[in-house]
DNA sequence: ACTGTTTCTGGGAGCGTTCCCAGAACGCCG
DNA sequence: CGGCGTTCTGGGAACGCTCCCAGAAACAGT
């Protein structure tokens, strides 16, 4: 392993200063076009890569931000919307920057993220009043939150437009004549359950909307869900899911009790995340878009630009498929 | 946001010198206990968190490891399969070191990670021949490989017993009764794909294996395949799908076709990984276990660590539920 | 020509650690 | 009581960059 060429060495085969360099390669100005090319013929020739950690310590930069996931249990992993979303992040990023990844154990992870090791940090997936974001806006450390926090205040944060989304799978379940149309929500700490609960009681108001039961975005969550939703109503024939992974679980449960899709029960879910028997009908968010979004508003925020939208709503589209 | 407190102010709090502190700090033998003592107190009380950039400057390593995901498309991501398997990475890293995540768009990649920016590579999800592996290897970077590589010689690798696996479930299948045996395969240019497939040759060893269509670990492509393979014979009455993901796609396809399933057709999966109508009966491996054997052998290969096993095969079971 | 302004350039002081080396303190043995 | 090993400690030179400052060069305007 050979040592790897540092920035003087550059310089000297560039026959410029160490400083020409550094001006070239973060492409800062007042630098002659001659100079420029010299360097940049002296960094292929060297393959020459600089030290990241040289430029944090002496930058005060880290170059890199960080993916929280508040969620100890690690259930988002599971979840195909994060796989998306982390694939609209890292596209954003374009090796721009590194990607840390943090999967958040309360005490520790603030503990870093304030410790200067990142530029900012991504936080996604937030239950409750979690108390991470204070401590980080407190800290000064810029902070985007994927999905709108419950609490926090003037946290920017990028969400999908939940509530129209469930209110037009709702309204297409009523249309096509469904009569007793119940809803599977997410959690009651979130907001991307609580939004499309809303959703779904705004597109049933004027009916009874009673049959409401909260699940945890996983399929187990779902599965017991629908069977306490047909406890409770045997004859409803149809069920908004507020994620698809639940949908899952959902339908697993109904085909179990012999209910048929869509012949008995129809069924829509949200996310566009899953492929089932029958085809679900569903509420598409564009995730990689999602991911694209807040990593460009974390780095434009890190990078201090003005006039930034506080937050940003994505819209969301209802695909029509076989279960509904 | 207040500057935060530096080596030299924990030295002088804690009244010895830096050099005692980074001594305490990283462990190092010869320190009394009186000053461990007085510099752990020194610590709390100034809530110091040393610099990463700096150590790694002065320390020559990165106190980072990349977990590389070798397909460009980021067709993984989607995959539950890397959910699980990064939730077991996370946990056997437990703090130690940073976790930077990348796909590989070939060129950039390789010079990434040979420029010290990583004290190591996981290498995961290798296509064929990838010439990376090789490149890494030159440049002394210890790598671990998750799934056996098809090229690249010595390189250590931690993979499922997939062999074994498929052979089981396809003895299963034989077992109770099927006749016409089919296997959707993965691609054949991954060991995960030609492993599995080479376990179902091997359970129908004497029977006729000619119904083999590979797909490409997405379920459009079970899809495809499924429907190729009833094309081809309409009358099969089994199949090993080579992934959860292919197998919904394939449960798709049966279902529009009229054959129930496990009835006409009984259907096996690999993963366990999603949840299906009907539940499937499936290979399961530990996919977080897998993550955690990965990142322990790396870390042991970066602490230079001896005799160390050349690679890992995770065993795996067969889960049988409704679907075969 | 003389000063001012702008573009370009090089020198060198940090950044916050680790690591090496040399020295202090403290035994213990002859 | 002198010498020698062993444990402990501090000083200071790296590590490879960025950033500040001051000087050189180029080009104006009077």
């Amino acid at each position: 392993m050979n040592r790897r060429a540092g920035i003087d060495e550059v310089a000297r085969l560039a026959g410029v200063s160490k400083s020409t360099v550094s001006r070239v390669l973060n492409s800062a100005p007042h630098v002659s076009e001659r100079a420029k090319a010299a360097v940049k013929r002296a960094v292929v020739q060297l393959d020459y890569t600089p030290n990241q950690a040289a430029r944090s310590l002496a930058g005060h930069r880290a170059n890199a931000i960080a993916l929280v996931l508040s969620e100890p249990s690690g259930r988002v992993l599971s979840d195909p919307f994060f796989a998306g979303l982390m694939r609209g992040v890292h596209a954003e990023l374009a090796g721009r920057t590194q990607l840390v990844l943090m999967m958040s154990q309360p005490g520790d992870v603030s503990a870093y993220l304030t410790g200067g090791h990142v530029d900012g940090a991504l936080v996604v997936s937030l239950h409750g009043h979690d108390p991470l974001l204070s401590v980080l806006q407190e800290n000064g450390l810029p902070v985007v939150v994927g999905g709108r926090p419950l609490s926090g205040g003037a946290v920017p944060f990028v969400d999908s437009d939940n509530f129209t989304g469930a209110q037009e799978a709702t309204k297409h379940l009523i249309s096509s004549g469904r009569r007793r149309i119940a809803t599977i929500a997410g959690p009651a700490d979130m907001a991307a359950g609580l939004d499309r609960l809303a959703g779904w009681r705004r597109a049933m108001s004027g009916r009874a909307a009673d049959l409401v039961v909260h699940g945890d975005f996983t399929s187990e969550g779902g599965a017991a869900a629908m069977a306490a939703l047909l406890d409770r109503d045997p004859a409803l024939d149809a069920v908004f899911v507020a994620a698809d992974i639940m949908a899952l679980g959902a339908l697993q449960v109904l085909h179990a009790r012999g209910r048929s899709v869509p012949g008995d029960v129809a069924v829509i879910g949200f996310d566009d995340s899953v492929p089932a028997v029958p085809p679900l009908s569903t509420v598409r968010q564009d995730v990689e878009k999602f991911g694209r979004m807040l990593t460009w508003r974390l780095l434009a925020e890190v990078d201090g630009e003005e006039g930034l939208p506080p937050s940003v709503l994505l819209p969301t589209s209802l695909v029509l498929r076989t279960s509904a």
